[in-house]
DNA sequence: CAGTGGTCTAGACCACTTC
DNA sequence: AAGTGGTCTAGACCACTGC
């Protein structure tokens, strides 16, 4: 009978847990429909309102899409509107930033301890680290670096990358069955030095945004770090505060 | 009988609108409680569980808060906790950022027509200009300069704002009956000019972020703006990605 | 027309707060 | 014990999609 400390869950929360372990197992891959709200109710045994509040949270949460008449979705990178969810960047202009990608290095190596504890891992696991510029308007405006643990992106190659057309997040997705779902980013100014300035053709001593960002996967483990540098002489990082 | 345009409107949404009406009316004020489900489900002549969804939702918007028990309330930057809700800076060492205010200038003229074009008055308008430098740990970190429009902030002065302890936005709440709900930021880098310099203490030529903030009233009428610029050295502009 | 999600209701009961 | 929000149910009906 000793129900100890976590006090209460209600149901939805439990049924919350058991699609999220779904979605963790790749029982329902992303871009596929769940089953339905009446067919969830029955095989989870309660009523279809509490499956609602399950997945409205979830569908909050973006891991699942509601659509009116079709059915829930495993959230995707692949959709159109998704394809940059996580690019703040922004034209001054207000017009829509269309990147064109560059992919320059793309080798395997061993961590340091910054970006190991970073990634969970240990400092010497083996390591793939990758190096792009992104060009709006045929001007360099990105130079980011990627470190992805080499055991959840076996034999990722730069040719790979550069046949690869659209979002890495979208790759990751097709390629490594590897889907993200949220990133916190830290935000700096900083200077270019002189590899910066090469990458993007601007004087050694330009300011430029310094972004870090470690992306999630389902389970909460994080699965890649990045630093890019944004040159921000026509465009700017936008944020919304609620 | 002709329902025109907007097809169909919810019925909670209805209500959503009506408890947003009394919010801009001041009818409940930030910190008050407002009327329990039950006493608005007879108010509007609906279930609770309508009144319980358009509660729901204006609380995801952080309009209302829910507390289990004693009742749903009206957002206040006075609480605790909301503070700093739309600061984003944090050090880099993971402690809690206390900053020390100190005002430089409050002065009335006539607003630019960018500033005027942002909130949304007629360039040549009267405005409130104020300059603020906020340290943390004896450090100059932030310059910001400020823009009210004088319509709504009548008679502020220097001295009010210097015998105010605590966060801005709740000093508009007590003394000018305005309540932020939202804010829009575009983020650069930028070098530091020699009047940043001044302020922050730093070389000229140093990076810093510039932060320009539009905030929103309940009627998404932008009441303030603010431009803004931090020293980044030992603290980051932090955002979650969802 | 059948199947999906979306809205609305009415009622029961639980958890938390206050008196 | 009374009052608040929180959970759960069952059932009716609406709106949208696709066959």
């Amino acid at each position: 009978m000793s129900e100890p400390i976590a006090s209460f869950s209600p149901l939805y929360e439990q049924i919350k847990a058991m699609i999220l372990a779904s979605l963790q197992a790749a029982e329902w891959l992303p871009g596929d429909a769940i089953p339905s709200e009446m067919e969830l109710a029955v095989r989870y045994a309660v009523s279809q309102g509490t499956v609602r509040k399950a997945i409205d949270e979830l569908a909050a949460q973006n891991l699942l899409v509601r659509r009116q008449g079709k059915g829930t979705f495993v959230a995707t990178h692949q959709e159109e509107d998704w394809q940059y969810r996580f690019l703040r960047l922004e034209p001054d202009s207000g017009e829509k930033l269309q990147l064109k990608n560059q992919f320059l290095v793309c080798e395997c190596g061993k961590s340091d301890s910054h970006i190991a504890q970073l990634l969970k891992l240990k400092a010497g696991d083996p390591i793939i680290r990758i190096d792009r510029v992104q060009s709006y308007a045929g001007k360099p405006i990105v130079f980011e670096e990627i470190w992805l643990p080499e055991g959840r992106f076996k034999g990722l190659t730069l040719d790979m990358l550069n046949a690869w057309s659209g979002p890495v997040y979208a790759f990751y997705e097709s390629e490594y069955a590897t889907h993200m779902v949220r990133a916190e980013e830290q935000i700096k100014a900083v200077l270019a030095d002189e590899n910066l300035a090469l990458h993007l053709q601007i004087p050694i001593g330009s300011p430029l945004l310094s972004v870090e960002r470690v992306a999630f996967t389902y389970d909460n483990k994080p699965v890649e770090i990045r630093h890019a540098r944004y040159d921000t002489s026509d465009q700017h990082y936008d944020n919304k505060l609620n």
